[in-house]
DNA sequence: TCCATATGGATAGCGACACTATCCATATAA
DNA sequence: TTATATGGATAGTGTCGCTATCCATATGGA
């Protein structure tokens, strides 16, 4: 397969796969003369998923090549590469140090987490983005004056418990390795506007259930 | 207050409040000369909202100018109004119509909502912001390639309508109707990245549950 | 053999967007 | 009186994800 084919099989513009390629996002293809170069299945994959994570997820490039850097990583075992890609996942605004809610907020979230007993080996510590991105947000909340504590979050942490097990499911349906990673990181991301459709239309469902007359 | 003070307290720059401003999001404090205005703690909350809608629920502009609208449309009742708030709200790449996919994906999800009954009222009918959005998402993953069917969605309706009961609690703790429906909007948009984050953990906990030795 | 077409590579430009900076006439507070 | 602040208008900035153009080389069908 050649760049124009990828292009009109992935439906990307040959500008667009060629910046790609530019960034490092996509590997190159294998060249067969000085001039040109072969692509495979495996090419079509990846543009899938840089654009599962750049349309649907909304990550910076930067931030797609890091992950994308996991998933190529060879050195690691099959298990810390679907943690690690997903680890590197998460993107947003950093919480800036020395802010007072930035400290309640880690304090929140602890307590949280011992709560509901996640233990988080290397994968999950107080370093990856994931918390990182959690602890930002809790203390955005704080910051803006909104409720936020333990027992707020506790029904949120129960339902992203029950969330990683079916996500993991899926992934672990597959049977290629290299596939698991790629299913891991586009789920992880495609699933996330799900979540927050069906969460806005349950917040309707209930909305109408307390108040509305159903007209 | 006056526009100095305002920013102060905000911690936004007069440039950027007058932007606001001549955006419409902000309305005009009360004037008290020809050329200066008064602002009250109504404005620093508006400015919280706008704070929370666009740096953390990354809403354009326009789209917050159209949830303000809402939020500050006396003409409809309370409970409408917090519903139509949260209705206006979500954002991001509508679904393209005649687009195989997207039909698909429609039907997924008229099964999943039979499913768990919800019912909908006009505030989540098949043309609110909301139901597009869930639509679009399946059907990007149905187009990638992922396996997204009722079997799968059906955990996240779940989670979706626990978390929704929840948030429906936190706003109704709030006595003030101006400040229920503030915060129905500003809990919906800033627990987002509060549950994004709980599932990235929830999954590295599972992974680690799952596959690692811990170590 | 010839020549329209495609390729990889490099570089510059574009359009959207959320601010941000500057300027100005007026008005206020010390 | 005079330095400072205000509302208002307008133009500029920086980022980001592409997109368009150009070019030397190579291919492949007539």
């Amino acid at each position: 397969m050649r760049l124009a084919q990828l292009s009109e099989r992935s439906g990307i513009t040959t500008a667009t796969v060629k910046y790609y390629l530019r960034e490092g996002l996509l590997p190159p293809g294998r060249r067969v003369t000085a001039t040109q170069s072969e692509y495979d299945e495996s090419h079509l994959r990846r543009l899938r998923l840089i654009r599962a994570m750049t349309q649907v997820g909304r990550l910076p490039v930067t931030t797609v090549r890091e992950v994308l850097a996991v998933v190529d990583d060879g050195s690691q075992d099959q298990h810390s590469r679907i943690g690690a890609a997903v680890w590197a996942l998460p993107h947003g605004n950093e919480p800036t140090a020395d802010d007072p809610a930035v400290a309640a907020a880690e304090h929140t979230v602890q307590m949280l987490l011992d709560r509901v007993g996640w233990s988080f080996g290397r994968l999950a510590g107080p370093d990856s983005p994931a918390y990182r991105k959690l602890v930002g947000a809790v203390a955005e909340l704080h910051r803006l004056g909104y409720p936020c504590n333990v027992e707020n979050l506790l029904p949120y942490a129960a339902a992203a418990s029950r969330l990683a097990e079916a996500d993991l499911d899926l992934v672990e349906s597959y049977d290629d390795a290299e596939e698991q990673i790629e299913a891991a990181v586009a789920c992880t991301v495609l699933y996330e506007p799900v979540l927050l459709g069906l969460r806005r239309l349950a917040e309707a469902e209930e909305c109408n259930r307390r108040f509305g007359t159903g007209s």
